[in-house]
DNA sequence: AAAATTTGGTTTATAATGTAAACTTGTTTA
DNA sequence: TAAACAAGTTTACATTATAAACCAAATTTT
């Protein structure tokens, strides 16, 4: 009856990155940060872990002289985007 | 953008539990524990933490000998549980 | 009628997680 | 050149989730 969540995706900063990737090409760092509001540590760690998923790509490389880091999403993460978000459907159709 | 998710509804057996609650009148703990396929241990945590939050009510009795606890959803956690879906949508719509 | 099993949970211990604070490395500005 | 800033990373801590162990009463088995 109710689908076991992704628990990768299951994560308020996570769900938000995935989110923000999931309708770009490309994003960097600081776009991230700024439009999700966390912490750097914090998104640093989330990155992380979606990168050991295999759920998203990070590049690292210069803009000027300073270090840019930009993340993209990965098909495998899409498609877990979108079981995720199927998934929650089950949990929220009764109190609609 | 992204609001906060309430971290008591963000939770997978917390939310399942309030999905079936939210449709029905109440449902006692055996039956919340089929339809989630939660251990016991783990769902009469998450019902004290849901009953502590003040949106869902626990009654205690008996059926026949048998002891039985019967739980409800709140108006408090009808509304709770209406916000988490609205603020869930944010972060899904990216992904359709 | 004892013993064993089941029902309906609660308590507690442990493992995993999320988060912020502190740190690092390099750059720009005063 | 010293102070402040940018872009992250590491590490430490506090919170959570979960399962395992436990408990009391009822029921079933022998």
């Amino acid at each position: 009856m109710f689908p076991k969540l992704d628990p990768l995706l299951h994560s308020e900063l996570r769900l938000a990155v995935m989110s923000l990737l999931a309708g770009v090409d490309e994003a960097d760092f600081t776009y991230l940060k700024k439009q999700t509001g966390a912490t750097s540590g914090n998104l640093s760690v989330q990155i992380d872990k979606l990168t050991a998923a295999g759920y998203i790509t990070v590049e690292k490389g210069f803009k000027g002289k300073m270090p840019r880091t930009t993340c993209q999403i990965t098909p495998a993460g899409q498609e877990a985007f979108r079981g995720y978000v199927n998934a929650l459907q089950e949990y929220l159709s009764s109190g609609k």
